[in-house]
DNA sequence: TTGTACGCGTTATCAG
DNA sequence: CTGATAACGCGTACAA
């Protein structure tokens, strides 16, 4: 590997000029040249590490997420690589698992990798930012809140949890119940209170008996809509509060040959890879991939040297409402 | 953000000392528990980007990937963490878009940030990995191959090729069409010829008519289907060599009212978030999550020293079968 | 415009 | 076992 040394024999210059040349810094014509075609013929390429550790920062911003294997936040990541791209950005991903502990590594690699800065989607209310805000690195949250005073991006989730079981109940459904995610997960838990207020004012059942907590994937939409199912007076209706869990959900009712509307079913979130038809299932949409837009320009003006005070901005979302009547009991 | 002679300083100790602490290096019992205690109070972490200058490599390794919202290469991610994090290694993700412009840079930037290794899924068979190579870095090369002599982990595309045309015949279909990705990714380009061989021996329709090129991803799969249905005399059933396009043909068929089996329909790969009936749809199941743990282990062995030649695995891939009689014409 | 020389934070070498 | 010191490769005052 070569270094601006070798590059600086070879061209008849000092190292400084060769450091200018791939800074774009003044440097006369005919030296320009040389220091390129003798940076060509070595295949010379600066080194990041040492140019971060001289400068104290990288052009690379660290985006942490807690599923990869959850296309809400691949299509969050997606958001923010296109607005990081622009800027001249390039952003690495980080998989937490759900893991406050991995969570906390990737983040010390961030700043300790002198990273420009750092995108979180945290994997709980109590995730640790500490290594982060210590070092006065820039960083967001995104979609769940952190309890730190830091700038974050999220959409309006008990509003969602409202028009989820509002379209059912609309829609004629009795006992409208509620699949969601584990304690202590912000967007969980304000999606629930959403549903809860809802069902409360229109329902006359037991409310929290029709709850489930489970965990955000698809099995866990799958047990939990086992249980429902399995009880004295199976509910007519569900909520998932988000994605994975609502595909578990159906997967369930499909199989027991209830499919929507037989029973009838509102999802959060987003179900890019499905094929079925819109019209029998209610879809609050989130916009994923904005979010990650929102977040990424965020975050770059932090980068630019922005110094206003926390700023948090929520995203509306947009219900995609099935208008099917429930059945006729 | 302390350094080693700041705790070096508190700890009363050489700065060598505090490093030999956090390298697990023979040290006193004593100066341990005081370096230790110092770094606590200046809440110090070593400097990785220092570090790695000085030592020449790091711990993380990076994974390129082509399409991030892509379910089949999430989960292959998946495999690789899991297996990295045993390993001690953490992992980057980088998202090439199909792009080799950004593959080569991303390519770079692992290089120049010293890290440990890549594992990379070319965005195309004539993908650069130069950058890489001249620089003695550990490459493996995941789900299609590279044109270059290094270690790669594939599967029998092929095979998988005709097993899906194959089951489709045996079930009675009559003209088999395909919808296949771009050109010049391999991948594609084999499952095709293996949709072809089988079609040539057991149909009698001028098959290549029935082949149409598309974009790996969902609206391609729409598109092409799209087309197909305009043909003259469309396909009975479709091979669909990817799972985001086969999932966008199911949505035409759908939205046509010609769901399965009523058209026949098999996907090469798998489609974990639908709700359909898996008896009324052929898989060829990929093993995404084993390409990555295989893909991780082999560059695993390569960075602690391995030197034998490159070796290329092949992973066995295994059909689920729908045994669905096409409906008779 | 160009070159010299120092420092970014660590680890490795070499004495002691 | 411990300490001083020289790199690792680059960017940037400072001087010319």
């Amino acid at each position: 590997m070569a270094t601006i040394y070798e590059v600086a024999a070879l061209a008849g210059v000092s190292p400084a000029t060769v450091s200018r040349v791939f800074n774009d810094m003044r440097v006369s014509e005919e030296k320009t040249r040389a220091v390129r075609s003798a940076a060509q013929s070595l295949n010379f390429t600066p080194n990041r590490t040492a140019r971060s550790l001289r400068k104290q920062n990288s052009e690379v911003i660290a985006l942490v997420i807690p599923d990869i294997e959850n296309p809400f936040f691949t299509s969050l990541a997606r958001g923010v690589e296109d607005r990081a791209q622009e800027a001249g950005f390039s952003v690495v991903l980080c998989n937490t698992d759900e893991s406050t502990a991995k969570e906390a590594k990737y983040l010390e690699i961030a700043v300790s990798e002198n990273m420009a800065g750092v995108i979180v989607a945290p994997a709980s209310d109590h995730s640790d930012l500490k290594s982060v805000l210590s070092r006065g690195k820039p960083i967001v949250s995104v979609d769940r809140g952190t309890g730190y005073d830091i700038d974050g991006v999220m959409v309006d989730n008990r509003p969602a949890g409202r028009a989820a079981a509002t379209a059912l109940f609309d829609s004629g459904y009795q006992r409208v119940a509620c699949i969601t995610g584990p304690l202590g997960i912000e967007t969980a838990d304000e999606r629930t209170r959403g549903w809860r207020q809802t069902a409360t004012q229109r329902g006359s059942y037991p409310i929290d008996e029709y709850l489930r907590h489970a965990n955000h994937r698809v099995d866990g939409g799958r047990a939990a809509m086992i249980e429902l199912l399995s009880m004295p007076e199976p509910p007519d209706a569900v909520v998932a509060t988000n994605n994975l869990m609502g595909v578990g959900a159906l997967q369930i009712l499909s199989e027991a040959g209830m499919a929507p509307p037989s029973v009838g079913v509102a999802v959060i979130g987003d179900l890019p890879f499905t094929t079925l038809d819109p019209a029998t299932i209610t879809l609050v949409h989130l916009p994923a991939r904005n979010l990650g837009i929102a977040a990424a320009t965020m975050l770059i003006e932090r980068i630019n040297g922005d110094t206003q005070p926390p700023r948090t901005v929520v995203l509306r979302n947009e219900i995609s409402r099935a208008n099917i009547p429930a059945p006729t009991e």
